[in-house]
DNA sequence: TACATAATTGAAAGCGCTTTGGAAGTCTGG
DNA sequence: CCAGACTTCCAAAGCGCTTTCAATTATGTA
């Protein structure tokens, strides 16, 4: 069932049928009515194709799902994903996932904006100096990102948490607790909230004059795993020179290590403190874990509702937003953290 | 930059530059490298919509993604997204994710239908007698079903694992072991793989003249809150009716169920076993438990590969696959089993 | 040389929708 | 009773691509 038909059927043209259903108001009342009962009689529904072609709007956002064989699926993709469903669904607009090579995805944004397949663009994962911005840049095309670009110039629509100061205050806290060796379980090194979090430690400690030691330094994929195997060995460091505090960026990360604490035979809150970032995973509660956590906290969930919200405003031209945005993370003290042990 | 003017600019006809561009085989091979040459250099990208317009095909799959304020994000279903997003690579392939309230999967399956932004429908999270299914059928649009729907006629093409025999194994298996009374920590009622994990449990303890405990039955989300909450409370009751076997629908519930036992002092694999069933989560590595979890395998982003495979397959009427597919799981046999304790 | 055959290329007709530019028909007020 | 102003509707021109049908040229054969 094409317009076509569906106008000959009422005896209508084409234009009248399509104006009607697109609520344009120079059509008859009755004939609106008749229209419409028409369309939920014969379940009628446009070609989305067809529509796309003729006005050029999609009605649908892009992003690009890094994938490869070695590559793992993110719990925080998800849980970001589902943000931003919850608020597309409200407006009845979709998402294309053009899964991509992390080697190539420059190329495949670029592809997928040509395509004509999609209204605009969102990217995360933010790095260092992303070649993704520059792109984005040069297309005529609304795009946001989440996270922000260090070392770009910032002239670019960004919805981001304030990951520095959150590090910050998490460090100030442990130092007011008397801690004075640190270890920070970090993401990978070339992301950018990464690279921030590390600098607002950073900062911290070097207005007490101290300085992270590298060797409790980690970056790796935010798995439990992976905060297993560090924590393992951060532990195996002679007492001296062990930590007595540790950030994690993320409680997936803090869920292994709190694991090679406890096999440790380490108290988590006294012998030894943390804290992590909680993105409220849905999956992973922070005050679950048998000695609740102390973290920074902010939704990545919220972060995609908004995020949706931002992008779909834009397309309709219905709202403005500020175009950057920086959260702020709260800091949830909880059981986690306690004054430092005597040395 | 579209083929109007692309053939412009070399002078040939926008026929012969779609066909050199679409691999037809009666374009000079001199020819179709000049196109191949002007498309590079120019970045050109056919439009998609327009693409889909003419030939019928959108080169994509649709799913519907569950969503609600209340709903919250799966691990499961980002592993197995993962996997359709590996194998839609290889082909260009992408997919329309549309949020949908969970109330209304029906409908928002058939608008994503008729849309015309797919060539194939994708379900999963089958239900018992689920009723997507009669609406597929009605579709002339190739499906695919990701799991079977008990009570229904199972006319219908899928990939599943064998959730019965899997934990019918499992279950013997702790039976031999010689325990004898069972707690099972089981994904919502509603769903199919429930259903039937549920009905393995059954049958294997019938064969013994056995039977579960109501009370050591739980129907929840697979979350590790809950797997907490579950084994927190199975863990209350008094000792001679408390189970010493514990079977789970998820590494994810595992976790949970794992805190509780240790908060309560018991020893896993030794005081209680465990078996859970692992869908091979990045995330969570059931070797990787402190003491390493038996499981029932079986790969949720394999799954997610083949049915991509499968459905783009048959899109491309390039291969002709089994209508049906059932997956065996893997019983693997790791620390968290043991002999049951002397009561 | 003449004619059949193969190899290349093009013109034009859609695909299903929106939208521009009228064209009727219907109201007003003078 | 008619000019001017609405109201309501339609014909037709695209949107950018694929594909059918046909034309043109090159190649081979008798």
């Amino acid at each position: 069932m094409n317009l076509k038909q569906l106008s000959q059927m009422l005896g209508l043209s084409q234009t009248t049928v399509s104006r009607a259903l697109n609520g344009y108001p120079e059509v008859n009342h009755e004939t609106r009515e008749r229209v419409l009962k028409a369309v939920r009689e014969t379940g009628y529904r446009p070609n989305k194709a067809a529509q796309r072609l003729a006005t050029g709007k999609a009605g649908s956002i892009g992003l690009v799902m890094p994938t490869s064989p070695g590559n793992s699926s993110d719990v925080h993709f998800s849980e970001f994903l589902t943000g931003l469903g919850e608020e597309a669904l409200r407006h009845d607009f979709h998402f294309v996932l053009t899964p991509a090579d992390p080697n190539d995805e420059v190329g495949a944004l670029r592809r997928l904006a040509a395509s004509g397949n999609v209204d605009a663009l969102f990217v995360n994962y933010m790095r260092g100096h992303d070649p993704r911005l520059d792109m984005l840049k040069t297309l005529s095309m609304p795009f946001l990102v989440h996270g922000r670009s260090i070392g770009s110039e910032p002239d670019y629509p960004f919805l981001d948490i304030d990951n520095e100061a959150a590090f910050y205050d998490a460090t100030k806290l442990l130092l007011q607790l008397g801690h004075r060796r640190f270890a920070l379980l970090n993401g990978p090194i070339y992301l950018d909230f990464a690279i921030r979090r590390k600098k607002g430690v950073d900062a911290a400690l070097a207005e007490r004059g101290l300085a992270l030691d590298e060797a409790c330094v980690s970056h790796t994929a935010m798995t439990d795993e992976q905060g297993l195997f560090t924590m393992e060995r951060i532990l195996q460091m002679e007492r001296e020179r062990r930590p007595t505090a540790v950030l994690c960026s993320s409680t997936v990360l803090a869920l292994g290590a709190v694991r090679a604490i406890n096999q440790a035979k380490l108290r988590l809150g006294e012998d030894i403190s943390m804290i992590a970032h909680d993105d409220v995973l849905t999956l992973l509660k922070p005050e679950n874990f048998t000695v609740p956590l102390t973290t920074t906290r902010s939704s990545l969930r919220a972060a995609g509702v908004r995020i949706a919200e931002r992008l779909i405003g834009e397309i309709k031209h219905t709202d403005t937003f500020p175009a950057q945005e920086l959260w702020k993370a709260e800091l949830i003290v909880r059981a986690s953290t306690g004054v430092a042990p005597a040395d």
